[in-house]
DNA sequence: TCGGTATTGTACTTATTGGTTGAATACTAG
DNA sequence: CTAGTATTCAACCAATAAGTACAATACCGA
C-alpha cells in the first residue's frame, strides 16, 4: 500500500458494483451472500470487491457466527468531497455560463420576435 | 468506452499526477510541456494522463500553433460531488460520534480533577 | 464428530494501466 | 524547403484489476 488515501479512495469509488455496495451498505449491515445475491458474480469476486473497499478504509468487518458482515465506514469519502468541493466554484462558473447563454438565446429569440412584430 | 460516467470521473481522480494536473489547471490553460515540467516522467506520460482526462470529459483541448493547450472542464465533477454527497450524514455522523466520545472523556477528566479536589 | 452454510484462499486468465523509448506528425520561423 | 519545437503514435513491459473455478477454512447444529 504505498497508495495514498485519497487514490485508494478514488480508485475503490471506480467501480459501479463497489458503489453499489455501498450504497446498499448505506442502509445498514449485510453479509456477504446477501450482498452478492444481486449481481451477477460469484461470491469471491464479491468478498474480493470488499477487501477492496477494506483498504480503502470504506468498509469494516464483524464476525457474528460463520458470517462476516460488512458495515460501511464514510470518514474517508470526507477527504475525497473535499477535495472535489475545491473545483465546485468551475461546475458553477460553468452552470453560470450555461445561464448566461441561454439568456443571451432567450434575448435574441425576444429581440427576433419583436422585430417580427413591428414589421407586421 | 462502456464505463459509465461516474466509474470514468472516479478513475481519472484516482491517480494523484492526474490530480495535480487538474490542479495546475485550475488556475488556467496549460500546455503539455508546461504541465510536464514538474514531473518526473517523459511528456508521452503525461500526454497519455491528459488523453484520459479527456475521455472523462474533465479535460478539453485546444490548438495554438503547435501548443495544444489543455483547458479543465469541472462538470463531471458535479456528480460525482452529488454521489460522494449522498453519504455526507455518515462521515458527519461519525464525526458527531467523535465529538460525544470527546465530551464524555472531557466530562471523566473534570469527574476525576473534582474528586482529586475533593479528596484532598 | 459430521454435515451444512458462509466466506476466503489459491491459482489461473484476460484486460487495463502507467510507464518507457523512438519514430511520426503538426506547426512555425527563416 | 528546411530546421526546430511541441505533441502524439506505436510497440513494448511490468504490475494490477476483475473475473472465474475449486479447494480450504470457520462456524453452527444435531
Amino acid at each position: 500500500m504505498t497508495t495514498d488515501q485519497l487514490s485508494a479512495t478514488f480508485s475503490a469509488l471506480a467501480d459501479p458494483t463497489r458503489r453499489a455496495i455501498l450504497a446498499r451498505l448505506s442502509q445498514g449491515e449485510v453479509t456477504v451472500g446477501e450482498l452478492a445475491a444481486p449481481f451477477d458474480m460469484t461470491l469471491a469476486a464479491v468478498s474480493k470487491h470488499l477487501r477492496v473497499l477494506e483498504r480503502a478504509g470504506l468498509v469494516t468487518r464483524g464476525r457474528d457466527a460463520q458470517f462476516r458482515p460488512a458495515r460501511l465506514d464514510a470518514t474517508p469519502l470526507a477527504a475525497a468531497s473535499e477535495w472535489i468541493g475545491d473545483y465546485a466554484r468551475f461546475w458553477e462558473d460553468s452552470i453560470g455560463a450555461l445561464d448566461h447563454y441561454l439568456n443571451a438565446l432567450q434575448q435574441i429569440r425576444i429581440t427576433a420576435h419583436d422585430k417580427e412584430n413591428t414589421h407586421g
